[in-house]
DNA sequence: CGCTCGGTTGACTCGGGTCAAGGCCGGTGG
DNA sequence: CCACCGGCCTTGACCCGAGTCAACCGAGCG
């Protein structure tokens, strides 16, 4: 299914990165952490990249491209309870040892990389700053499913959509990832925004429309950009302090 | 403002109670993890336990009571996270070194024990299994979480409160908490349980009615009881899977 | 060339919010 | 002992944000 091509990773420092920005790393545990990621594997958009319930026996990190976690309801509606950036963990299940308990899927064509846990619990053993970063990461990525929790229980659909749009363009920020004019790729269709958000398809769509029409964000052909972006945090209620790790 | 008399604790063992339902531990790591609990310190309905924001400099657990985690929109409206059960960790930010992402608040009279953040790092380094038990209990946090996200976003205000009773219930007994006739205790207002599942309390009160029509829960004085376990379960979708830990 | 997928639009419906008022305690002070 | 008051629960009337259903368009593709 999967094609099992290994490729080498061009912007494989999204990883390093992203540790970096969250625990300030020795260079030796810069080399370790870099030198263990550098290969990646290709996965074509819709593929999965860990199934649900999956005893992961490596720690897997998205090089390139976007994906997403999700969990399904009984009645068969999917809930994304996260989007997956490049740089970011797909999965912290290996931190207690616990098998994934939702799946990971590409919603893009994506690159992810690879690390074999004992070679991880080995490298940390050296350099325990590396799993102080992972613990970091994973605090964030808490911090964010709760902002989302926020976003469903408390704010209306332009408020849920523009937060979001605000969530991602920081953390595209953060990766290094904007394009010239603050602009950025969001590979996703309207109606997995609404799975995220707990929105149909239809009212994803007349929302972002009244968001161009506000002239806070524009969204065509998968490039979103911001033109007011402190416009668009007020409306929205965004303070990005939820996704900074404080350096202690 | 808080109560500083340290009291002994008669059902300090709901804290080892719950490590030992999530990993198994040596007796010695037992006799570690109690020993060093075995204070605890009242504190009043809605009085803070943590503070948002704030560096805590011990570990706190819930010895009896219910309390609650919770985040403020910045309209105003509070949003409840997470309920904490006796035995639960109060706040996994000393995980990652990290300042509390949100507030914790007693909703009923509680005790609280506490360890020093370095004493418990000691304790760790010769009991790792302790570590692996708390890792554990923050994986089981991240679920509940996810699952709440989950009513947020696909369930009806009927099946959100049928779940969460499903929830409270299932953790209840896991506690040793259920009264005889498999009844439980829920200090909690109405009011509060809409601030967690994102309803009106109007509504979370007419909900209530409709599931005792039902006959399939009732909620008088501050006790629950559920009739027809199965029932609720199969209305509101809930299947307890993502509150166990496989023991690997 | 026709099919499918994603985006767009309109008409209609409804779950749940809001507002407002009343009832039932338990606590407090005169 | 009683009057008062503030929480909390309860109920009714009304309204609106968002879901649903259905149709159409354009683009990519086998």
């Amino acid at each position: 299914m999967n094609s099992n091509v290994a490729v080498s990773v061009p912007g494989g420092d999204v990883w390093l990165r992203r540790l970096s920005s969250v625990v300030s790393l020795s260079r030796a545990a810069q080399e370790a952490a870099a030198e263990i990621m550098s290969l990646g594997r290709p996965i074509p958009a819709r593929d999965h990249i860990i199934r649900d319930g999956n005893r992961e026996t490596s720690i897997k990190v998205l090089i390139s491209g976007f994906a997403c976690r999700y969990k399904f309801l009984p009645a068969g509606r999917r809930q994304i309870t996260a989007f997956v950036l490049p740089g970011d963990l797909c999965d912290f299940g290996f931190v207690s040892s616990s098998p994934a308990s939702q799946g990971v899927m590409a919603l893009s064509p994506s690159i992810v990389g690879a690390v074999d846990v004992d070679r991880f619990a080995s490298i940390v053993e050296e350099y325990p700053d590396l799993m102080a970063a992972v613990l970091r990461c994973a605090a964030i990525e808490q911090n964010a499913t709760q902002e989302l929790l926020l976003s469903l229980g408390g704010r209306n659909a332009l408020q849920r959509v523009g937060h979001l749009l605000c969530e991602l363009h920081f953390r595209m920020q953060s990766a290094g990832l904007l394009r010239d004019g603050q602009a950025f790729d969001l590979p996703v269709t309207q109606s997995e925004l609404g799975e995220a958000l707990g929105l149909s398809t239809v009212h994803v769509n007349r929302t972002v429309q009244t968001l161009r029409k506000l002239g806070l964000a524009t969204w065509r052909d998968r490039v979103v950009s911001l033109p007011n972006p402190p416009g668009l945090a007020a409306l929205s209620g965004f303070d990005p302090a939820y996704l900074k790790s404080e350096m202690a």
